[in-house]
DNA sequence: TTATTATTTAACTTAATGGTTAACAGTCAA
DNA sequence: TTGACTGTTAACCATTAAGTTAAATAATAA
């Protein structure tokens, strides 16, 4: 079970690519909804959507429970969450790398003028 | 040109959806590299590599500048900021709506606590 | 010049994606 | 029971993705 972890982020970013999928997922993040009504906005086919769904479903994204007729669907916000702090750790990396370059070169700087002041 | 910046979501949420790449820009993270350095760790051939660099290109996810017969490549964080941004806003909604939900609860549970002290 | 190293391009295979239409299954309401 | 509504499955098509090997280009080293 090495790189499952790996798998699931490969799923999240893999369903968070297409814009329908986008879409559908702000429009969760504003509450629950049935298929049809996520499906509203786009001019697709109806299984185009159920294809999505699965998408969105299987990367954790989104679960939904039966009632009666019509399906409730709501956003499954963990592996979002996940998906997430996967980027902010790589861009924390790179900032810290910044950060450490510009007191690098403050400090340097500094050292430059306290050897100009001292000769 | 409306869609532009949907479209770069596309490419960025795309690019991260595969186990090499985020393994690239995870290593670039950490500082620049040459081409040969980002694939090292991967068991696949080098016009593979070639071709996830270039996935990474499109995205904005990563440049590069030529020096002699070696690649230097880097981080683009810009591309990596917007897509966490993207994640964070869904996330920031989703959650405003649960907070809600348990300040109403709460006071909910308050105002039945009263009731009951009341009769 | 010749060989070596770093990287890309070309051509190909296989599998996955994203869409379609047509038909099916469950649930509700007349 | 019949019909309408919500959603899925099946079968198909076109495009893209991810890998391969073989050959090409470009820069350095011998």
């Amino acid at each position: 079970m090495v790189n499952s972890q790996e798998h699931s982020l490969d799923l999240a970013f893999g369903a968070l690519a297409h814009p329908i999928r986008r879409g559908i997922l702000a429009r969760l993040s504003s509450g629950e909804a049935s298929v049809a009504e996520l499906a509203k906005p786009f001019r697709v086919s109806a299984p185009a959507i159920t294809k999505h769904m699965r998408v969105l479903e299987d990367a954790g994204l989104l679960s939904r429970r039966k009632e009666g007729r019509r399906h409730r669907c709501r956003l499954e916000e963990r592996r979002l969450k996940e998906a997430e702090l996967w980027i902010e750790r790589q861009r924390a990396f790179w900032n810290d790398r910044l950060d450490a370059l510009e007191r690098y070169l403050k400090e340097d700087a500094g050292r430059a003028n306290a050897n100009r002041r001292i000769r």
